[in-house]
DNA sequence: TCTATTATTGATCGATCATTCAATATATAA
DNA sequence: TTATATATTGAATGATCGATCAATAATAGA
């Protein structure tokens, strides 16, 4: 009974992603988000409400995908510890000059920083997403914990907050642009942080 | 022979510094910047170029207090390494709720974070801040190495950034507000991962 | 006091900001 | 085909953006 949209709702929103986490909430005009979509103000305000509507949406698909890609490389591990170090070395790696991402560091926090002080919503969003996070990791930990991974004292909340902080540190480096061979250097030595929470040493 | 200006150059880029490190470059308009400073446009124009040129001289403004705190941190210690942990938990700690500072995050990280895609020259700047200071700290830590503090094996450009990253992360993370508790556990986590660089393990 | 020099002011500039909406186009149901 | 419903368009809105500059104020030397 009515027109079909023309643009399909999950690609529009991979393409304001790319275009937020390079730039930011304030660095991107909708000018730049009506070049970037492909479509015209009636209809990105039609879809998404205003920008406000559209930042939120993308920030929330940004966080899905990457959780669901988190997800996929720890699975190829038997053991948590491992799965996290490699995942650790495998963000180091990506960390390249010619990896065709938008930004090195990551969008959630980079929303964090930019939005605490002038877009608390923006900034509370960003900060449940990465509780949400903190927690699936301490869950993880915790499981590793009962199958002997982990040392009996390991503080299982404690160390996923330490191990976010790795990711935000190493990804936050990211974006110095230094050599890759530096990068990964870097995430050797993070990786080698979890070796002491492992048992037996 | 002239009139003598109104506003102390120093104490404008320090209430520069405080709205900066708040709101970030996009993020502070040249009305909020006048409110900031108590100077009207003309002023500011004629005493700092433009936006670019006052955030430019705030940000280096920044980098060279938190430089002198540091090194001031740092000098009521013996061991290098001590203080270097002393450093980390004392950030830790200072992220507490009635911390009265603008923002958690470090206001170089912050800048690096926004402007790498939207403002090169700014970020450019704060990567070099950064190198300077990933370069002094390994200045610092070859001392240390020296001096027997360290193991002989430990490669102290890769430790220097390791610690940097370490701050960042950790700062970052004090922009979620954790509770103070939280906070000075992640930092004694990190402070722990320096232990396992010195000598005799 | 007078003159030269610099600082401050604040109205104003064109550009760009996010947003709106009447007009138009396209699809489905009858 | 016709009527209905939804999608798209793009010019236009008022607000705010960073920046300018002529007018005014204040200080110094003569």
């Amino acid at each position: 009974m009515a027109r079909q949209a023309r643009y399909d709702r999950k690609t529009a929103l991979d393409k304001a992603v790319g275009l937020f986490w390079a730039k930011g909430y304030h660095g991107s005009s909708m000018k730049q988000i009506e070049q970037a979509l492909d479509m015209r103000p009636g209809s990105i305000y039609a879809t998404f409400g205003n920008k406000d509507g559209l930042f939120t949406e993308a920030l929330a698909s940004y966080a899905e995908q990457g959780g669901r890609e988190m997800a996929a490389h720890l699975a190829q591990y038997d053991s948590v510890i491992d799965g996290l170090q490699s995942y650790l070395r495998h963000i180091a790696g990506s960390c390249t000059p010619e990896s065709q991402s938008p930004s090195q560091a990551c969008m959630i926090v980079k929303t964090l920083l930019e939005a605490s002080n002038t877009h608390t919503m923006l900034a509370e969003q960003a900060n449940s997403i990465l509780a949400a996070i903190e927690h699936s990791l301490t869950d993880l930990l915790n499981q590793a914990r009962s199958r002997g991974e982990l040392a009996p004292t390991v503080d299982c909340e404690r160390l996923a907050r330490l191990f976010q902080a790795q990711i935000m540190g190493l990804r936050a480096m990211g974006e110095r642009h230094l050599t890759p061979q530096t990068m990964q250097h870097l995430g050797d030595d993070m990786a080698a942080i979890l070796d002491g929470y492992r048992i037996h040493h």
